[in-house]
RNA sequence: GGGCGGAUAGCUCAGCGGUAGAGCGUCUCGUUUACACCGAGAGGGUCGGGGGUUCGAUCCCCUCUCCGCCCACCA
């Protein structure tokens, strides 16, 4: 006898050791069966080597496991790669604190590159590996054996040879212009990693003079200490007011350069004076108005951010902070500033170091992205390759039709070293290896001369760009490849659409001829109960080792995949998850109810030939289910598919099928009896194949357990076939029949219940059909009904007057008139219907108060008003549950 | 400034031309040999405001208000 309940912890470990040791994960399991088996890929969004699993990837790797699960019972080879990503800047981080946190002083200069690296190559080895623990619990059936990593030799080859080729081709190039500089890190970042924040601040009005000292011009700046590295005021060349200016030259009030009055567009008269100063080395608009002109381009900080290079040497050295206070006291007392205006404004900040970022004239590699961005458009506007939800694509155009050139290059170590030699003339040498390197020099010079390596790696996106063919073995042109490429579905985050996404697109078009995947599926961000973004300092994420540990992986994967539609946002309570963990309960004991009545499978039994209107039903009913759980699979409409699935197996086989069961199961027909236990059994199998892929442990334990008091399986459930019945197998009759039967069982508790009429009440009557042809129909189906709790009230039916009212009550049960008892329920509804307002009132209340947010931006007024209704609405509540009390008590 | 979402029951959401739905919560009733991680039932909504199209609008169009996100820019 199956026990009570399912027990997830002692179940999961072993059954995920079951499959992984069949061999079901891999493809070669389907074609060995099925050497022509269709493939069906999936490559996984590699997760951090060092990290840990969080809400958003248990999300986003269920709804992949799902889809793999699904196609592999469906018979195809499918392939579910797993790996980890080096994440250069994230990880050098983790380690460079560390160092911090030991208190040696020693910092990862001090301990010079090899070391630094080992040391990182050290954390790795601690601390990877957790995550693909963690994927196994939540039941991932990865193909462990193809496991990749963005810094193994083999991925490492493939991008020493899609950054040579790609120089080779002029698509890669080295150049020195403007960056996003990073002081704290000390290196360039793209553009994706920097984060506009808003931040007070202010514009400071500077008057600088002519110098002829026959006038001024007022620029306004909210970077004072940049002004150092001005080389021109640029004004709009139709602007009247400067018309006469315009070629002059101002003496600069601080370093006494002379500059120039330009003519550019870039000024626009509306703002401020009309006239703004051109500082090229420290502002991207200014980078492009020095080049229109020709202006020097004077860098005034050094790499930590701190003043530096052609200034007073007053200012060397200041950090930039210091400097533009001191700046600003030094016009003020040239008497020059001219006023302050306290503004709040964007900031550009660091995504990792969340210090200021600084636009720094550096050398640096970039990969020509518009170039390669046009295929990539191209493929999705022909439908290549299709984002679902639809509107993503939308985002995707957006940005790559306005795409910058992409900066690969960081001044870190912890990474892929970039493969770029130079002589010691400074000719550079782009090759897959030094040797190669060597030989080019060669070529070049008549001799060996010493060659150094660039001492930059790459962006940890240029590895991760590559991720769909560098993981199948390219550059070689495995069978893999050939099989898996492209991919069929990408599940992936909308916050990585330009990071990883785009660009995907672009090195597989490039490279491969063809689009890395057929289907980007965007999946939601999960946020908590309350709507918020889940963070650390928050204190409200959800652990999803935790949420197994408690409901079991299959409750979290249901609950999940039930609520990924179309929506952008996953509002994840415990309550829900709780509410799936009982619907697996449900099913569990489903099944209990089948090995009690011996529903053992028949395989001699064919559905197709059911005489019984309640089998000929759920048959019908079955097939629609895995029709729709089908679609839904194949649509990535992953909400449809759980409804589907919770209203089939609770509210059709539970509630109606096996209720309407019992009567024949407990019968003498032993004909019917006997094709309702086939039947059952028949069914069950079903449920647990369409739910297999979201409830994989429950179902694949309850495949096991059943065949054990029926017969032997062929095999495990995760290699199963998937249900594929025919649109015949619905019987209209029967669906008609059972339907009719279904709403006329309801309105009758219904009307119990209104009436009051208690269950042990059974001689007054519940209900009369009254119509002959009524009465009639009900007869024909008196088996399934008599013994439908307390409807045996229903064998009252038949001597009932005919042509009588509809629906007849009988005697009074209790105190209370039916007049009084329509009063009664009228104020009940009342009330309850006021506590429920006064619930939701309390619910708002108390959230606002518990958000941070809130705390910290309202005014204190405004909080005390909310504690105060929050009190009010409280006191209200209990009142009413009062009165509400003493109504049942009078009642 | 550009773009994308959203506003439907107390809460979380589905529906998207034809009598307003689900889950949870609330309330009532129920120890029925599958299941209290259960069963039966009830209450609860001018589908954000205003216009328009239509025989008919929660749904389509316009507009306003409020919330969220992304991109860009602000001397």
């Amino acid at each position: 006898m199956l026990e009570k309940t399912f027990d997830p912890k002692t179940v999961e470990p072993r059954l995920y050791e079951r499959w992984e040791a069949s061999g079901a994960f891999s493809p070669e399991h389907a074609l060995a069966r099925n050497p022509d088996a269709e493939g069906f890929s999936i490559v996984i969004p590699p997760p951090n080597v060092t990290g840990s699993l969080h809400i958003g990837h248990a999300l986003n790797n269920t709804l992949q496991d799902v889809l793999t699960r699904f196609e592999r019972m469906r018979g195809k080879a499918a392939l579910w790669l797993p790996g980890t990503d080096h994440a250069g800047i994230a990880t050098q981080m983790v380690v460079e604190r560390q160092l911090a946190a030991e208190g040696t002083n020693i910092s990862r200069r001090d301990m010079g590159r090899e070391a630094f690296v080992e040391r990182v190559w050290k954390w790795k080895a601690e601390s990877s590996g957790t995550i693909q623990g963690q994927l196994r619990r939540l039941g991932a059936s990865c193909d462990w054996s193809r496991e990749r990593f963005t810094l193994d030799e083999g991925l490492s080859a493939a991008v020493r040879k899609v950054f040579v080729t790609l120089h080779k081709q002029g698509l890669i190039y080295r150049d020195k212009r403007l960056v996003n500089w990073d002081p704290q890190f000390q290196t360039a970042i793209s553009d994706l990693e920097v984060q506009q924040k808003e931040v007070d601040g202010a514009y400071w009005h500077f008057a600088y003079p002519l110098e002829d000292g026959s006038g001024e011009v007022v620029v306004a700046t909210t970077r004072p200490e940049t002004m150092l590295g001005d080389t021109a005021v640029a004004v709009h060349p139709d602007d009247e007011r400067y018309q006469a200016m315009v070629g002059k030259m101002l003496a600069h009030p601080i370093t006494g350069r002379r500059i120039p009055v330009v003519a550019d567009d870039y000024a626009d008269p509306e703002k401020g004076s009309g006239a703004v100063k051109i500082t090229p080395a420290h502002d991207f608009n200014d980078f492009q108005v020095g080049k229109r002109h020709g202006l020097e381009m004077i860098n005034v900080m050094d790499a930590w951010a701190r003043m530096a290079g052609p200034i007073p040497a007053e200012y060397a050295g200041m950090d930039r902070f210091d400097a533009r206070k001191a700046i600003v006291a030094k016009m003020e007392e040239l008497g020059l500033l001219r006023g302050i205006e306290k503004v709040r404004h964007m900031v550009p900040h660091g995504d990792r170091s969340g210090v200021v970022i600084e636009p720094y004239l550096t050398d640096q590699w970039y990969v020509d992205a518009k170039t390669l961005a046009q295929p990539a458009i191209k493929a999705v506007e022909d439908g290549r390759t299709v984002f679902e939800p639809r509107n993503w694509d939308k985002t995707y155009f957006e940005w790559m039709r306005n795409i910058e050139p992409w900066c690969v290059s960081r001044q870190l170590w912890w990474g892929h070293r970039i493969p770029a030699w130079y002589g010691p003339d400074g000719a550079v040498f782009v090759e897959e290896s030094e040797e190669a390197a060597r030989a080019a020099a060669r070529a070049r010079y008549g001799d060996d001369r010493p060659l150094t390596q660039d001492e930059d790696v790459l962006d940890t996106w240029f590895s991760s760009a590559l991720w769909p063919f560098s993981t199948m073995g390219w550059p070689d042109e495995t069978e893999d490849l050939k099989r898996f490429y492209p991919t069929h579905t990408l599940v992936t985050g909308f916050d990585i659409i330009f990071f990883w996404v785009a660009r995907m697109m672009m090195t597989g078009l490039h490279f491969m001829g063809e689009v890395p995947f057929r289907r980007v599926f965007i999946n939601a961000l999960v946020r908590d109960a309350s709507g918020q973004k889940m963070s650390k300092s928050k204190g409200n994420v959800m652990d999803p080792l935790g949420l197994i540990d408690q409901y079991g992986a299959d409750a979290l994967r249901f609950t999940l995949t039930a609520m990924s539609g179309q929506a952008r946002d996953i509002k994840l309570s415990e309550q829900r998850i709780e509410g799936y963990r009982n619907f697996g309960t449900k099913l569990w004991n489903a099944a209990r109810f089948c090995q009690m009545n011996e529903c053992v499978r028949d395989e001699t039994f064919d559905p197709a030939q059911a005489k019984e209107t309640l089998n000929r039903w759920i048959r019908g009913e079955t097939v629609k289910t895995a029709r729709a759980v089908t679609q839904g699979l194949e649509a990535c409409a992953f909400d449809d598919v759980a409804n589907a699935l919770y209203r089939f197996i609770w509210n059709v086989f539970c509630d109606w099928y096996l209720e309407l069961a019992k009567p024949i199961l407990n019968g003498d027909d032993e004909a019917a009896k006997a094709e309702t236990r086939a039947t059952a059994a028949w069914v069950l199998d079903q449920c647990l194949k369409l739910l297999h892929p979201v409830m994989p442990f429950l179902t694949e334990e309850l495949w096991d357990k059943t065949a054990s008091f029926g017969r032997a399986r062929d095999g495990m459930l995760i290699t199963a076939d998937w249900p594929a019945l025919p649109d015949a197998w619905v019987d209209p009759e029967a669906e008609a029949e059972i339907g009719w039967l279904i709403a006329l069982i309801g309105e009758v508790r219904s009307i119990r219940s209104e009436m009051n009429v208690p269950p042990s009440a059974r001689a007054p009557l519940a209900v009369v059909g009254a119509q002959a042809a009524t009465r009639e129909r009900l007869a024909s189906h008196r088996d399934l009904i008599l013994t439908m709790g307390r409807l045996s009230d229903l064998r009252e039916a038949e001597a009932a007057p005919a042509g009588a009212v509809p629906f007849v009550v009988g005697e009074a049960t209790g105190a209370l008139s039916i007049a009084e008892f329509i009063d009664f329920a009228a104020e009940r509804a009342r009330l309850t219907k006021e506590i429920g307002a006064l619930n939701g009132e309390i619910d708002k209340a108390a959230r606002k108060l518990s958000n941070p947010d809130f705390v910290a931006r309202a005014p204190e007024e405004v909080i005390e008003e909310n504690r105060e209704r929050l009190a009010e609405a409280e006191a209200a509540k209990a009142k009413l549950e009062q009165a509400l009390g003493r109504l049942e008590a009078v009642a």
